[in-house]
DNA sequence: ACTCCCACGTTATAACATTACAAAACTACG
DNA sequence: CGTAGTTTTGTAATGTTATAACGTGGGAGT
């Protein structure tokens, strides 16, 4: 079932239904906690996206939840996207200009990417904020830094292998 | 004349002037020892960039190049920045979608930028590429880094004392 | 002079994102 | 309840960023 698909599994095996109903348990209690309404729009686009292991974008989205009986214009996924961004459940991936769910809802974190040029694939890792140079020429010129982003662009390994 | 456009001036105090003329130098001989050609279409976009240690649009550009009298359709400007940003002239700011100059022209750098939200200004520093957590999981997970963009967002000093 | 490559001119369109305003649905609280 | 205030959605239009496609011109090497 996980292997569905092998474009969209991500680095590590997994059973990617756990890690879907996982997620979107997170973000029913998260959201009913910070008294959020998780709408059936909002919630439709981060179950497309935790589908994923890939970004998508938001025009990408649209086309599948016209799919699924949804209202259609670009207003409705970038409303979704911007409140599932602002609440963590899923990041922007500048570079490509789309978006991915996170790997790890419901916590405070400074994710990078690794993204894959050939397969697309996405993954998400956890950089502990300290010990590279960026902070400490920030601090030096005191500049104060809200938020980094960081993204790696290159081959995972089953595309370094196939190329 | 350094100091006509605070918000145009980088951190650190410089005579703008000498830099520009520094970076265009550079320019003239890294293509003169390639063979690429600094055109007058690319030459003028580099120095646009140049005037500024900010990042400005395409669009942007395309306008000051209209100003300038060359053409102004969109595949002028792009096609220039193209060009700098594969010979490593110009840095493209991926969460801007807009265009800075580099500030080491010439030599191989993996750099990391800090915007700030502003007043627009970017600043590029070093980052050695040593010693942070994505390396260590992307050698793990087998993924090949080819390049990686790091780009903070925050308030600069001056910013930072406004507001 | 021929040909190859590179750069440029030009038109059109694709892809990504936001503004604006009206209507509907929830929420709080008297 | 009801009604005022807030949040979310419907919808049309538009703004912004980027590329495709194809033809033309000009210089370098043979």
């Amino acid at each position: 079932m996980s292997e569905e698909n092998p474009i969209s599994v991500a680095f590590e095996k997994h059973n990617h239904d756990v890690c879907l109903t996982n997620a979107m348990q997170t973000a029913e209690e998260y959201c009913h906690k910070q008294k959020l309404q998780l709408t059936p729009a909002r919630r439709k686009v981060l179950e497309l996206l935790l589908q994923e292991h890939r970004a998508l974008g938001a025009y990408d989205i649209l086309d599948l939840l016209r799919e699924a009986g949804f209202n259609s214009q670009p207003p409705v996924a970038y409303r979704a996207l911007d409140f599932l961004v602002e609440n963590g459940f899923v990041h922007k991936i500048e570079r490509l200009n789309a978006f991915v769910a996170c790997a790890l809802p419901g916590t405070v974190h400074s994710p990078s990417f690794m993204i894959c040029r050939r397969c697309d694939m996405v993954a998400e890792t956890q950089s502990s904020s300290s010990g590279f140079d960026l902070l400490a020429n920030a601090d030096a010129s005191g500049f104060k830094i809200e938020q980094t982003i960081i993204e790696a662009k290159g081959l995972c390994q089953t595309c370094a292998e196939i190329e």
